[in-house]
DNA sequence: GTGTGTGCAAAAGGTTTGCAAGAAA
DNA sequence: TTTCTTGCAAACCTTTTGCACACAC
């Protein structure tokens, strides 16, 4: 159970006011036990749930834009419709369940690391991520 | 340089009609040296500028869908407002040059093939795929 | 007070859909 | 003549934007 003290002093850090909504949206996000995978909906969502005053979507998206951008959240790259979001920021990868439209961690022992023999020239390398789409085994697609 | 009658035949074997529509697209994706990553509208914008007559985008969208779902296409997952796509089907992963937003193909000799010890139980890797961004080394982003 | 953040509604942008007209089989 | 395809416009959904008001400092 984080404090909020603990979070008002983090987004001061980051040069972000701690405003009621921030510290909200600190909570759901990052009161958790697991990381937590989302999209903006998502969280709209448990947010109007579990708090009598709404915040605006448009406070939602800047804030985790602003959370993304400070590091606090990672944003997958997945061809969807919509975005989504991580609260495990460390060096991982993913599985995508396609039959629920659900990310799940993988295990950093459960992938080698990977090597890239050669970049584009003149380029740096920001990320890599691993996708693993999965379904169940009965799926027909057309 | 692929003959207009072997696209019908690709098609008709693959259950589509060979529509004049239709045949334009394949020549516009198919008939290239290199492999071709486009998003929808790179696709619109070069059929427009090639051909006088115009194909609606309601007739692109379900063309390059069925293509994909048929397997002529790969959709790239990459977290953007729009889909990717890549002529290339095989087995490969990609470069984002987060500067000019492209997809360039990894060579398959650059990277080790990536090996899952454990999946999600139940399930079926139905691919696996590396994104590696990139970018100029003089980026600071917030 | 000054600057930042919030909320609302409108707008934007990509994608999908419904339906009538047209083309392929 | 039956079925599939096209084209158009409207609808949809996620995301962004502009602006007035509110809040943090």
């Amino acid at each position: 159970m984080i404090k909020n003290s603990e979070f008002v002093e983090k987004l001061r850090l980051s040069g972000l006011r701690p405003t009621k909504q921030r510290l909200k949206i600190c909570d759901v996000l990052f009161n958790r036990e697991k990381t937590f995978h989302f999209t903006i909906n998502d969280l709209a969502k448990i947010i109007s749930e579990r708090i009598n005053e709404k915040i605006s979507l448009a406070t939602i998206y800047n804030t985790v834009h602003a959370f993304r951008n400070k590091g606090y959240l990672k944003e997958i790259s997945i061809n969807s419709d919509k975005s989504y979001f991580d609260t495990n920021i460390s060096n991982h990868h993913h599985f995508f369940d396609e039959d629920t439209c659900q990310l799940i961690d993988c295990d950093e022992n459960n992938i080698d690391p990977i090597n890239i023999k050669k970049n584009i020239t003149g380029k740096k390398i920001k990320s890599i991520e691993v996708l693993i789409k999965v379904a169940s085994d009965n799926q027909n697609q057309n």
